[in-house]
DNA sequence: CGAACAGTTGAGACATGTCAATTAAAGTGG
DNA sequence: CCACTTTAATTGACATGTCTCAACTGTTCG
């Protein structure tokens, strides 16, 4: 029996959904963050002239559901993620609604609200979130643009690119399968870079939502979790996977 | 008979390939373009400083089927495409290539570099090119960073995007015929944002590329067109495309 | 406790992939 | 300039994968 079971204790470093109790109230009075803080989420590893920056960030709290950016609400700034999980979505015109990321810890949002000085995009709480946020006033400076956060930011912009046509190649498979076995090879990476385990995790989103992402239904990916978990390369119970050879998920296919 | 046929003469705002017989010639003396018409070609709405910035950025021609960016070449600098229409692609790690773009006259490339100071996607010409370079240096100044270019590439970035989300939109869909049709609408709308014909044009890519853009196969392709043809809705030859009805390519499926 | 929701699984319909044949166009070399 | 090859594109027949509809279970929430 592969199948994991939700009884049994899970580790130290296994990604649960945050403050599912009252994790909120323990740091009730940190409602900032500091330049360095950011820096440290992003995973910036370029430099900065003044580390110093005494800079401090508004943090924004958000119940599971709500919605951090709403389609169309004028542009104001960025936030990157601190905490939780998050789903961004677009509308697709003829009321179709397309899921398009799922941002967590160090993950940057609103990025698409530059150009055309309105978010594009709705971006809603899975679980519980704190994010923080880099207000447009200390993005744009007219006056002198000697300003590390501009670079900064921009260069977490180029990320998100990167991400965004890795998150598209994603769907590039001719199985369902495969796709989600990709699915999972990436979000077993991200908890990894955010220092949890990367063999054991719990997934933010529904099954709709992974297939609305995939381009999938939600049955095909039930199945393609079921046809992965009768391979022995996973367990599943309800949103935990645990993977048992990420060289298997990550070859699935090919 | 719907089929256009390909012997009658293409109005002067269709759009075909460039510099398909000698029109390189024509302009060889003109190898740089000045920043006001990079923020012509970048179609950018904002305000600059100083309009009368007398930076040159040298231009880079490209015979169709040469590679313009190589994934892995370190980061230096973006393009602006001038003239021309590309491919950008991904190999997926398992040998897979995946079509993620197709950049025309006014898009960026390049922008996937800055994060890790490499190329991470391969851009290679489908017709004859003519791109801007912004090189790197004039990106990103270390003494002064009180920078209009800057400013202006960054805001390109963000347009990227959108675009992408854009173009992450187009697969989804359930049935593929839904996916060419609205394929063809953002082919026509960029078109016209070039100043061409929204309603008559050559596709500078093959049935494959669409297709693998798409995540088809290009007989699944093909057969949308054919089938889009017969509803009356579009003309095809080979790789000329007529709309005749936008608003059913718009709508069709929905 | 009942209602709503998330998830799994099955059966059948249908769309798409695969394989193959054909045509037209474009490039290649004598 | 003409055979020759290669490539792009269309279309058909068939196999197969995925969607649709449905039933059922377990969980959560009021």
């Amino acid at each position: 029996m592969l199948n994991f079971q939700a009884d049994s204790n899970l580790s130290a470093d296994t990604w649960r959904p945050p403050f599912s109790q009252s994790a909120l109230k323990l740091e009730k009075d940190e409602r900032w963050s500091g330049f360095p803080e950011v820096l440290d989420l992003l995973r910036f590893d370029g430099q900065v002239r003044q580390t110093h920056d005494a800079s401090l960030f508004r943090r924004r709290r958000l119940r599971a559901g709500q919605s951090a950016l709403r389609m169309g609400q004028p542009f104001d700034g960025l936030y990157v993620v601190r905490l939780g999980s998050l789903k961004t979505w677009m509308t697709h015109g003829d009321g179709g609604e397309h899921v398009v990321a799922f941002p967590m810890k160090g993950d940057l949002l609103g990025s698409d609200g530059i150009c055309q000085g309105k978010y594009l995009s709705e971006v809603v709480a899975l679980t519980d979130c704190d994010l923080i946020r880099i207000p447009s006033e200390k993005l744009f400076v007219p006056d002198c643009g000697c300003n590390d956060l501009e670079r900064v930011a921009y260069w977490a912009i180029s990320r998100e690119i990167v991400q965004e046509q890795s998150a598209y190649a994603l769907t590039y498979s001719p199985k369902s399968e495969v796709r989600v076995a990709h699915f999972l090879c990436i979000q077993s990476e991200r908890f990894a870079a955010m220092g949890y385990s990367p063999s054991r995790f719990i997934l933010p989103m529904t099954r709709r939502d992974i297939g609305n992402y995939l381009n999938v239904t939600l049955e095909t990916v039930s199945r393609a979790f079921s046809a992965l978990r009768r391979l022995g390369i996973i367990a599943v119970d309800r949103r935990e996977i645990r993977i048992f050879s990420h060289e298997a998920l990550r070859s699935y296919g090919s």
